[in-house]
RNA sequence: GCCCGGGUGGUGGAAUGGUAUACACGCAAGACUUAAAAUCUUGUGGUCUUACGACCUUGAGGGUUCGAGUCCCUCCCCGGGCACCA
């Protein structure tokens, strides 16, 4: 097929839909690509093509289907690979636009060419800009100095998401903490939603655990502890701390609590001060700890005491040390813990690194362990009897995390670990409290592709966003575009670009520099599709409600925490200004599998990356499609090899295609039974719910033990013999028109092709979803599966309503069962499985 | 370390607790051909057996059940995520 050949086929799929008249809208969505790199990846088009089957499968069921596509071409990806290429990101962007489309055009998706939507586009990232303003007059926008992810090597600071593992996602540098002044968004206040809704929503499990634990909630109690210090009290007379709060999700453990840490960045730390007698060990290992990279800081635990002052361990007025700690994050909690090493393996590690006091607080219940633990006061055993290597195991070689019956613990002594959490918190007079892991979400960026912060710094008004009529800020058209490194954006090295008046007052201004993350792009991009051409707004308020939130989105596993994360924190925004009515942006969302080649992720670097326009060129996009789709389960991926493909290639092109278009072509020759099949009652029936179940391989194995009469069915086609006679001239036409339908979504330009050929005017896409009639698939007679003791021994054809009394008398009769039951009936019985199995037991 | 997936023929993979290995690739034999390719037909988990058939087999070991790839427990291996969150 020629290219003009796909392009008369797709202009018949009329993919545009009407989106303010639409009456039944269904709004398909794919994860749009970030085009950058040397153009669609295959992994690209596998996401893509299991997204439009299921778009084109809801089309044919009668919906109007919005699938929309665009590019994501703002950012550091995008920027790298230009930089890398010496090529300006906007001349890059136009280059991979073009070469993207052209691409997609080819691998036969029923997008909605008139929608499409760049990030870069001035018109779109004007209202990316407006949401930030938005965000800011809500509050949900600041500014604060503190310490962040910065990567030395994108220069540029990083969102917690963008870490992983210490390094940045996108060029694996270690990331190292920098303090900065940045803008952040304050998804945290959200924390609390975003968890709560997810057990709302049609979601892949694994992705709303993954987002689950990234939230991180943890329910504990905030403790006091008083610090002794006579010198404190009388020296620092505006400033008396008298207590350290700390956050703990174990009260019960507090019996076994030595020592109070706290982190290097402690805001303790300075009121502590004059207390503290080693003050110079102290300050410089502070300095040490701040030059460290998170991942140096996870290697070896490291500290120093805070000699001079000491803790109250509230629960026995015991006095314990104060040290500081790198291990213990500013950013979490307090910033202070309680540590029991007995019981925390981190404290664990630190006591017994600097010979700290284990005091064990806690034990396992149940088991038959035999053991009495010596009491730390008395010198008494108390507590259960455990075996003494078991406990050993337990208490000394590490610290026992796990809940269980309090020891050691005064008047607590024997109680269950769940009760303690609460009545220690009570006894101590500490309150509860829930944290979460997430953190607020980093925004800035110092780099040049991206839409600019539109907030403008006056010296009579402070901080003001740009007015919303002046929107978009416009990047400038500059060649100086590289980052410095200098913790500012190159955009700060524009004269013109900074210097702008103050939207209050009118004054001299600066403007900020920095622009935002690509993250905040891919936010909203699925509000704006239906509304693309809208120039007054970001959305159109009754066309979002008629058409979000979103029926289905697929996309990567990679996102779970970071895009999908921020699209829900956006909406529940736009929620909440009363723009929309949902605060869930996608009803249903699946994570698709990854394609790998040769048991391995493609990269350039392994050389085993496939070109997607190598195939499609050579099998043609249908061939492609349907095998991508054929390789293994949609959401778990597989492995590409070459020699999978001529499997689907022969049944596509050899079989389908030589077949069909033979009766379609000699058609007078064939005696029309249409109707008298029952085989596409089954293929509508395993199909229909392979596609819902997005199980597209299983669905392929359907047409093609159906199409090729393998079922022990009668075969609808008779025997096609190799020089093209046929052995049985009967066609049921009216089948062979579904079985069309039921393939399209899968090969569509074939499909089309052979619609057309059976004198079909509209494009196949225009057709509907074949209706199952339920009673022809219903088998009058079964094989009737016969086992001894569980063995299968023989089958029989039999009606399906036989009874286990007929059942039984046929199984015995059987010579193959006839052996093993002769002579044994007395002690015989039998479980009947209607219409499947008879099992006689002996 | 913790949390998810997963482990089934030579390979990719199928199997609501009920005939394990569908479908596809590969391989073998045959048909067509002067020949090859393409195409078509048949076969294809292992061991034993001329055959009928028997026994074994879903990472390992236990258990529940008339019956387990599927459910429960213990362990091993592979892939992915999180990573000092108290």
């Amino acid at each position: 097929m020629k290219k003009d050949d796909f392009e008369k086929i797709e202009s018949k799929w009329q993919n545009q839909v009407d989106i303010k008249g639409a009456s039944k809208p269904f709004y398909n969505l794919m994860m749009f690509p970030y085009p950058s790199a040397e153009g669609l990846h295959v992994g690209n088009m596998y996401a893509f093509t299991g997204s439009d089957i299921y778009g084109r499968y809801m089309r044919l069921k009668g919906y109007d289907v919005f699938e929309p596509i665009g590019l994501d071409g703002f950012g550091i990806h995008s920027e790298n690979f230009a930089i890398k290429n010496k090529i300006h990101p906007a001349k890059m962007a136009k280059k991979t636009q073009k070469r993207f489309y052209e691409q997609l055009h080819m691998i036969g998706n029923a997008y909605d060419w008139s929608k499409t939507l760049e990030t870069y586009d001035s018109d779109y990232y004007k209202w990316t800009q407006w949401i930030f303003i938005q965000m800011f007059k809500r509050g949900l926008a600041y500014k604060k100095k503190s310490a962040v992810n910065w990567c030395s090597s994108c220069k540029t600071v990083l969102s917690d998401e963008q870490v992983e593992a210490g390094k940045c996602e996108r060029c694996k540098t270690d990331v190292v903490k920098k303090e900065m002044s940045q803008w952040f968004f304050k998804i945290t206040k959200y924390a609390g939603r975003l968890l709560k809704n997810l057990d709302k929503i049609d979601w892949s499990e694994k992705t709303k655990l993954a987002q689950k634990n990234w939230i991180g909630k943890s329910e504990g109690a905030e403790l006091e502890f008083e610090i002794k210090n006579s010198k404190l009290q009388i020296d620092n007379k505006f400033q008396i701390l008298n207590s350290v709060t700390v956050f703990t999700t174990r009260p019960d453990t507090l019996f076994g609590c030595t020592y109070l840490v706290l982190s290097s960045e402690s805001k303790y730390i300075d009121i502590l001060k004059n207390g503290i007698e080693n003050w110079s060990e102290v300050e410089d290992y502070i300095k040490k700890a701040k030059a460290k990279s998170d991942l140096e800081r996870t290697n070896e635990k490291t500290g120093v005491e805070l000699k001079g002052i000491k803790a109250i361990n509230p629960v026995n007025k015991k006095e314990i040390p104060i040290w500081i700690a790198d291990y213990v994050l500013e950013g979490y909690g307090t910033g202070a813990v309680m540590a029991v090493p007995a019981h925390d393996k981190r404290d664990w590690e630190f006591a017994r690194k600097f010979d700290l006091k284990i005091i064990p607080a806690v034990i396992p219940t149940g088991g038959s362990m035999t053991f009495k633990y010596p009491d730390v006061e008395s010198g008494d055993e108390i507590g259960q009897r455990f075996d003494k290597e078991e406990l050993d195991k337990i208490m000394q070689e590490r610290a026992y995390v796990g809940e269980g019956k309090l020891v050691n613990s005064g008047e607590f002594s024997g109680m269950k670990s769940a009760e303690a959490k609460k009545e220690i918190t009570k006894f101590v007079g500490g309150k509860l409290k829930v944290n979460y892991k997430l953190r607020d979400w980093c925004i800035s960026r110092q780099r040049f592709w991206g839409p600019p912060i539109p907030i403008i710094y006056c010296e009579k008004c402070g901080t003001v966003p740009v007015d919303e009529k002046d929107l978009p800020v416009k990047l400038p058209k500059t060649d100086d575009y590289l980052p410095d490194g200098t913790e500012r954006s190159p955009l700060a090295r524009d004269e013109n670009f900074v210097k702008t008046k103050c939207p209050k007052c009118g004054g001299e201004a600066k403007r900020e520099t920095d622009v935002s993350d690509t993250f905040l792009d891919s936010a909203w991009y699925f509000f704006r599709y239906p509304c693309v051409d809208d120039k007054n707004e970001a959305f159109d308020k009754e066309i979002t409600k008629k058409w979000l939130p979103v029926d289905m989105y697929i996309g990567g596993h990679e996102h779970a925490v970071l895009h999908l994360l921020y699209t829900r924190f956006v909406t529940m925004v736009f929620h909440d200004m009363g723009l929309i009515d949902f605060e869930e942006p996608f009803k249903k969302f699946r994570a698709h599998g990854l394609i790998i080649k040769d048991g391995a992720k493609m990269s350039k670097s392994k050389g085993n990356v496939i070109n997607p326009d190598e195939y499609i060129e050579k099998y043609g996009p249908d061939v492609l499609r349907t095998y991508l789709m054929f390789i293994g389960p949609f959401k778990q991926g597989g492995d590409f090899r070459d020699e999978g493909v001529v499997g689907i290639e022969r049944f596509l092109m050899t079989r389908v295609k030589k077949v069909v278009s033979k009766i379609i072509n000699n058609k007078d020759d064939f005696e029309d039974i249409s109707g008298q099949s029952t085989w596409i009652h089954r293929t509508i029936n395993n199909v229909s719910k392979d596609i819902e179940n997005l199980k597209f391989n299983t669905a392929i194995a359907h047409l093609m033990v159906q199409f090729d009469g393998k079922d022990g069915k009668p075969d609808w086609r008779g025997k096609m013999e190799f020089d093209g006679t046929f052995e049985d001239k009967k066609c049921d036409f009216i089948a062979l028109e579904k079985f069309l339908i039921l393939l399209s979504p899968f090969a569509p330009y074939l499909c089309e092709e052979l619609w057309e050929m059976l004198g079909h005017k509209e494009s196949v896409f225009r057709a509907r979803w074949p209706e199952l009639d339920e009673s022809k698939i219903k088998d009058e007679k079964i094989n009737l599966v016969i086992q001894v003791n569980g063995k299968v021994r023989a089958t029989v054809e039999v009606d399906v309503e036989i009874s286990e009394e007929e059942a039984r008398k046929i199984a015995i009769e059987q010579e193959n069962v006839k052996k093993y039951v002769e002579g044994k009936e007395e002690n015989m019985r039998t479980i009947f499985v209607k219409g499947k199995l008879l099992n006689i037991v002996i």
